[in-house]
Order: structure tokens, then C-alpha cells, then sequence
DNA sequence: GGTTTATATTATTATATAAATATATTAATT
DNA sequence: AATTAATATATTTATATAATAATATAAACC
């Protein structure tokens, strides 16, 4: 067995690590939503909201299209889908 | 869409999302081990696997059984295969 | 009982991440 | 062009995590 290089897959879960941004992921998987959807829905302030959008945007995880005044977010690392639901998993 | 605790999945998350760890986990899914064979076959220092353990250890994702002069560990955090196999996954 | 082997702990220092608040930007509207 | 709504960025302060090195414990064997 040799050491393998799991930086990037460290650096991901690192990311998607944080209760906010599992909520965020967790509602961007139901569908597509702009900041104000977001911060709405879970009730977080907006620069928060903004903040972890921009973390999860330049790991590429997440992407941004602007529509007018909106922006629309989507998950765009499909591992992270199924991170989350083995994480829904018993732990024994 | 309500804001769901997500304190104990990102604190996982956050705790296997480390290179060293994810090296060692992925040695103690193929088959238990002690910590010399952990530093044998990766390379790692003693003491930063042992470091390493013990924060593994202490959120509950290996146990560790005494056999003689030897520790034994092995995972019992079932979710955490499941997200190593995730993780092997295309981004796209 | 002393030595060797296996593992654990502690201390130090450096770096990364967090939340909160305030302010800035961008595009649509009047 | 001024205003408003939507989003982004910057700053500050606090806290957490990292690697390394040195030292300590625990069991087995002579």
C-alpha cells in the first residue's frame, strides 16, 4: 500500500464540512436557488449565505449563472449528492 | 425548507477530510491494523499516525483493542466507506 | 529488574477558518 | 441619474488545526 494523494479529496470534504453549507448544498441538490431563496428559506443573513456560496464556488463545486438581478446556483460536483446521502446512513 | 443541524455530519466530514487520514482509513477498510503497519506501508512518522488515530478514535470513527504489545484498529463508522467509494467518483 | 518494541502524549509554533459587521458592486426600475 | 433589490467583498477578531520534535507509558522478553 502506497500513500496515495488525497489532497483534492480532503480539500472537498473539508468544504462541504460545515452546517451551513451542508444546508446550503442539501437544498441546492432539490433544486437550483438564488441567494435570496437561500438566505429566505433557511433564514441565515445574506453575506453569510454569500460568503460560504463563494467558498464552494471557487472549489468548483458549486456554479453560478447571473439571470438579470439573480444569480442561480447548482451543484456541480456530483460526488457531493452521494456524500450526503451516505452520510444519512446509521453508524453502525 | 428548514435549517437542519447538521453539526454532527460536518464535524465527520471535517474529521476524515484530512490526507493523512484518508490514507490511513483507506488502509483499515481493506483489513484492521496496528499502528506500526499503518507507518510501515504509508511512510508517516509514528507519532502523526498515533496523533492521527487518536482524533479518529475520539469522534468514534475506529476503536482500538489491545492485543499484547500490539493495538488493534479498525473502523466503526460505517459511512465512512461509503464516502471514500463516493469520493472515487467523475466530478462531472 | 532492565531493555526493547509498540504506542501515546505534550509542547511549540505556524497557519487556516469562523462569524459578524460594514460597505461595495451590479443591474433593473422609475 | 437616482433609487432599490440582489449579491459580493473587506475587515476584524476569535478560535481551531497542523506539523514536528521530544518525551512518556505499557507490555513482553531476557
Amino acid at each position: 500500500m502506497e500513500l496515495k494523494d488525497f489532497a483534492k479529496e480532503a480539500d472537498l470534504l473539508r468544504t462541504i464540512g460545515h452546517p451551513i453549507r451542508l444546508n446550503i448544498l442539501t437544498v441546492l441538490l432539490e433544486e437550483d436557488a438564488c441567494v435570496k431563496n437561500i438566505w429566505g428559506c433557511l433564514d441565515i443573513p445574506q453575506a453569510t449565505v454569500s460568503q460560504h456560496l463563494a467558498i464552494l464556488k471557487n472549489k468548483g463545486i458549486v456554479m453560478a449563472q447571473r439571470e438579470g438581478v439573480m444569480v442561480r446556483y447548482s451543484v456541480t460536483d456530483h460526488r457531493v449528492g452521494k456524500i450526503i446521502e451516505a452520510l444519512k446512513g446509521k453508524v453502525q
